[in-house]
DNA sequence: ATATGGTTGGTTGTTTTAACCAACTAACTG
DNA sequence: CAGTTAGTTGGTTAAAACAACCAACCATAT
């Protein structure tokens, strides 16, 4: 892969200087990326989109075709001249490694450049011992190559509950787990000194990307918040095809809001925050306080038994998660008001129940909208078949393939 | 100036390829925004931070002197070696107009590439005829011309209070002066075809702009949040250097989220927007039914009495602010959570009751930051001397000089 | 005072890279 | 075999890198 040329932050100007290599694998990641997300595509037709000439457009292709990260086959039914080359992004041949720590599970996957999951693997969350945690899971990691018989990865992504300075890949805070200052990088360059390309991300972040990358929706989707339903509420907010991280790398915390003054308690000591009521923590105690409100007794489920119940149309069950489903109507109000997304995606284990909760976001979303466009807004469950927090580590590894510089106007 | 390649945005990547003349527009460009930000500074100073080869400088420096955007004046005190020839700069050769149209009055300005106002004048707005009204405001804008013996203006900028589709150089949706979907460029450029360069934007977001390009802080702002509190507020986000303007042109309308269920209402017609307590109008407002209460006999009040009676030690004048600067709080605390940005920068008559207004603010959002870092956050008020919203105009219209194709990592 | 070496700033002529361009070949249809 | 579309080849051009050079200054030795 291209070397970068250092990258100076002045003032007002993030100072890249071009020269022609730069320019190459501006144009080489153009095209790659342009056969990844249109394929089959021929070269002409990328030449067309791109505006680059076709000799170029071939020149890069043959590289490409060269490195194996593309193959080509010829197209039958075309309708009069020659028959285009069809190309295709070659799997089999370059893999990443996914990890995701959540606070009591660990998984961990080998993916292909497109995004599937080649093999799978969990274990429980150890957390007492970052340094030697991250190792081991280094060395899980290794052993799903070796079961698949792939010889080495091209990179690593991490993805992890807490605030992560991605750009130094460390984990700043993560009080699920209570990490503070673990640099995963260089534990896993010390570790894995032949694997050169480490992603370390927030878990949440990470699954929109995942959504942006590998989302199949009809929205051309480059501008939405990913919104995570977990215990607590995270996000991840993309703009123009660009995740924003903020400059303490803590954007997104739309949970820790204050929706209520004077409300509930929240995890984090204040008072009212939107997580308080509508995470799943907060569904959980909701439901809770119902039951024993009615019974008298009390009882000790999970989210997903609530979930479970609903689908079996419970009253109290639905009830509560229609409770739920308004007051994400009122904290997504104020993330459409704040961001301006093209759409909200949501995941998490209440998309299951999503015919429930989306009638009660949408009536809230629609009465609080106040400028004609902003009713368009889309919300939808999150179109990943797979964990999006996984995929999300995944993702952010294969991005280290396909992403170079970019030019924007 | 260069023109551009066609942008095609397409799926997840925005394609722009790179060819010869794109590599000289962005590095050219980059040294001139390097001259502008650092001047004076040296062709071989360039050369080290950029990383271009120095002859590369030479030639794109020799450009611009060309063009007479800059001037060179050689370094007398140095110690050793050969003098550098500092570049500065060169003022009074293009000049750029900017409109700030308000609900109220209509402000024009010509300025130079610095950003400093040659001269000024104003009309009251007269919003009932918008194609009519714009065709008034560049004659208004040729006049100060003619009167400053200018003879042609290089761009324009048109702040204006509104959803803008600054892209297409549209007016939206402008409550305030009633107007929808008006064409000011295709206006302005029927009216002035000889000037190219229009460029059209909301006035919270041009403050912001104009913030990021020409105020004076410490900091080294990229990321930052520009809070106009008018009678309503308004917001402009900076990410990364640039405006965050939101799918539909709608983003950081902070004022309209909701703070207080079941609170005051708002002019949007929900309830319990932030707006309804921290801007002017709610500040009056609240001013208006204290003394009311007091007194039983009813006052008519405007914000800047309620300041000068503060500013002169009024208590209940005080009293308002103060509660103002805690509402002020609550919302920036939101803020913050959301886009972590390093300053919020404020605007608006308000500031010049900063001492009473920020000990509340910064004591409610010390409360509530609950991580490390968000504790630094920086809460200024805007260190421009004119008006951000008129110098916003008039900075969009001199981005277009500076500005070109960007390339980011 | 003046020559000289050391140092920094800037220019010039050549080389290299990569995109562009125009003419070509390839492969298909009717 | 003409017409059409896809892709390649060889030469051209633009611009950055490179290396050698010139310019201008200082300190110091003579």
């Amino acid at each position: 892969m291209v070397q970068r040329r250092t990258k100076l932050n002045l003032g007002n100007s993030n100072i890249i200087s071009v020269n022609s290599k730069v320019v190459r694998s501006v144009n080489r990641a153009m095209i790659l990326n342009l056969i990844r997300e249109r394929q089959p595509i021929s070269r002409i037709k990328i030449s067309r989109i791109s505006g680059l000439n076709k000799s170029t457009v071939s020149s890069i292709v043959s590289d490409l075709l060269n490195e194996e990260l593309i193959y080509e086959k010829m197209k039958e039914d075309q309708n009069i001249g020659r028959n285009p080359l069809d190309l295709y992004l070659r799997l089999g041949k370059y893999f990443v490694g996914a990890v995701n720590i959540d606070s009591a599970t660990t998984r961990f996957a080998i993916a292909d450049i497109d995004g599937s999951l080649i093999s799978k693997s969990s274990v429980p969350t150890e957390s007492s011992n970052p340094e030697g945690f991250v190792e081991f899971c280094m060395d899980n990691l290794l052993g799903l190559c070796e079961k698949s018989s792939i010889k080495n990865l091209e990179a690593i992504g991490v993805s992890i509950t807490g605030i992560v300075d991605s750009k130094n890949h460390i984990v700043s805070f993560a009080p699920n787990i209570g990490w503070e200052n673990v640099n995963i990088g260089a534990i896993i360059r010390k570790k894995c000194p032949e694997i050169s390309n480490v992603s370390v991300g927030n878990d949440a972040k990470s699954s929109a990307l995942a959504e942006l990358w590998f989302g199949k929706h009809d929205l051309n989707l480059s501008n939405f918040v990913f919104l995570s339903i977990g215990p607590g509420i995270g996000s991840g907010i993309v703009v123009e095809n660009r995740l924003l991280e903020g400059e303490y790398n803590a954007s997104g915390e739309f949970g820790h809001t204050t929706l209520f003054e004077e409300g509930n308690k929240c995890v984090c000591g204040n008072l009212g925050c939107w997580e308080a009521y509508a995470s799943e923590r907060a569904t959980v105690a909701r439901y809770i306080s119902k039951v024993n409100n009615n019974s008298g007794k009390s009882v000790d489920v999970i989210m997903q038994d609530i979930i479970e119940l609903a689908l079996n149309k419970d009253k109290v069950a639905l009830e509560t998660l229609q409770e739920t489903g308004r007051y994400l109507g009122i904290g997504i109000s104020n993330i459409i008001k704040s961001i301006d997304p093209h759409a909200i995606i949501m995941g998490g284990k209440i998309i299951q129940v999503w015919d429930v909760i989306y009638p009660e976001i949408i009536e809230i979303v629609q009465k609080r909208a106040f400028s004609g466009n902003a009713k368009n807004i889309n919300i939808l469950p999150t179109s990943l078949k797979v964990r999006p927090r996984l995929l999300g580590a995944a993702t952010m590894a294969i991005k280290t393939i396909f992403d170079d510089y970019k030019i924007t106007a």
